[in-house]
DNA sequence: AATGAATGAGTCTTCATTCAT
DNA sequence: GATGAATGAAGACTCATTCAT
């Protein structure tokens, strides 16, 4: 009645949704299998493991976050615009999915990540930087800094959000963003 | 008397030390208790649980968090420079305690975090950027994003150095308060 | 027809071969089925449940190493070839085929085995050492312990060479089945 | 109330039991633990694991097998009657404790055995041949071989008794070692 | 106060067997 | 007949916590 795939699907998102609400230790394997509607054995069929049904939703949860990226950069519009539609919608995306936020959180130090550095070098975002720095709209700062400087301020601000409660307007967004910006940014900013 | 907060503070060094090896899940009580020199029961005479010794040590490491602040403010420098001290500082601090740095990372999402609403609106940082936006340093900007913005990058940096193993120099740090602090601050910022 | 047979004689040797590498442990239905080339839902077409399988497999073995008794028979030969071929036909086949050797051993105590009390009063071997004695060419001693001396050095001398490497020439053979023929036999032994 | 020991006594003897009673297969660590009077949890401060509590439960039996061989042998009596004492003593420990029997036939072959070759020239038996043979009382053949009767004839018979239920008399265990005796011993075997 | 052996509920995982296709 | 996804009971093992000494 159901595709392949949509059982897979399925233990992804009850998985997913356990962390989040009462985070890795409180999503044992039996409970996955009940809140996706299948057996405990019937996950071992899609998944080798424990281990690597949480690494592939890692992974899987990457690609999410480097879509929202990809889609958020548009060649006709400003430089500074994109920048500002990065941040807006990786806030936007983690506001809407919690799960995925605190899912990362907790991924980063639990037993499940082999501790491998994290390949900052990689993406889109990254690409991104390296570009405005090419073009001198950003001031001479090595990219990684300013990965950190504009993930750190969006996850941070999610993790407000989610976490304290706080609102946040859209014109906070644009001023959060606003603020890093003149931070990083050069003079001569109107370039695409 | 000495002897009571010798093991005390045994039990709490070792728990972050383990956490900080082996993560959340690799700190049993059994662990902790070898690690701390003292049978498993001992703990159970500090503390009531491993709950409660979880959140105790938290509440520990917040205030020594805390004390690295109020170290760095001193009434007789500018602003500007109180505010560089506290950033330096607190970096230093979690890159010098790396346990420290994981350690909270890792209790935001765990289950002795009882979710409570975390109290930005308490402490001596809260205290200082008021002071800043009423004296105009800073502009119009909720202190709450001032808060975002400036641990979101502090803790960013410091993950990166641990982590991501990339050697970040003084004049970085530097650089990436600058990039805050031009971000945040309005045109008359010489002020004590 | 022949396709029927065949999937069964394919079952019959992934179990087999299974058991010999890995122990019955290490002999699951899906590795059967598997290794067999079948879907693990057929080898329920063949055989009504696990243990039937078995005991099949044990019966069919059995059947096997009948043959290679009667097979080394030979009423035109002395009763003490017969005996020596006998022995060392045996040891070959167990030698060969290392996985009916294990498979055995395995059985015996397995709960696949429903602990009948095993029939040694049946079969060629039996009706040979009876009639041993009934021509005076043994000595007067219970037909279950020339059973006994027989299978248990042939078996012996089959595992020592399969697990302990021990290498077993032509001429140990004679040795050995001739100690037993010589602690049996009475002197008038050149009948056949 | 009781000494130390006493549990890890109580857990290989419930263990032994059971895998008598039902096999291996038969004998999961929960029932190892009820027959043997403590909690599940208990034995993992005896064993570190099934696997190492299956050796060591080996390693005792063969211990108590030695000894049983070392109390056969006697220094002032022939060397043939050290001979009958040692194959009587052996099968009447193993008719008297078949649950050793039993265990010795199923760790063999069991995925705890790690398949090392067993070592043979250890141990006193083999001490016993090598004398035996240096002496000229035993006829020239590998002890290996002489090994390899002496224990294949006695496990065999207790198997028989045990199993088959076959009754064996003292008369019959004479006959049956002297039949052994007499197949491998030369002529001038009447020495200590 | 201090110990550490003992507990047993809870974890991940396997596997014989079934059944809709 | 044949398939193999799905099941769920059962197994080995962990660990926070207790309690007699």
């Amino acid at each position: 009645m159901n595709d392949t795939g949509d059982k897979r699907q399925a233990i992804f998102e009850s998985t997913l949704e356990l962390i989040r609400e009462h985070g890795f230790h409180g999503a044992p394997m039996s409970l996955v299998a009940k809140k996706a509607g299948v057996a405990a054995g019937t996950i071992y069929h899609y998944f080798e493991s424990k281990d690597q049904l949480i690494c592939e939703l890692y992974n899987y949860n990457k690609e999410r976050v480097s879509a929202v990226i990809e889609e958020a950069i548009q060649p006709d519009l400003t430089f500074q615009e994109n920048f500002f539609r990065i941040w807006t919608n990786l806030y936007t995306f983690y506001v809407k999915e919690p799960s995925v936020l605190i899912f990362f959180e907790q991924f980063t130090n639990s037993p499940f990540n082999a501790h491998k550095t994290p390949n900052y070098a990689k993406g889109k975002l990254f690409k991104f930087f390296n570009e405005g720095l090419a073009k001198g709209i950003f001031k001479s700062v090595k990219p990684e800094f300013l990965f950190l400087l504009v993930m750190g301020s969006i996850v941070s601000a999610a993790k407000m959000h989610v976490y304290g409660k706080v609102p946040i307007s859209k014109s906070d967004l644009r001023q959060l963003a606003g603020i890093l910006w003149e931070g990083i940014a050069t003079e001569n900013s109107n370039q695409k």
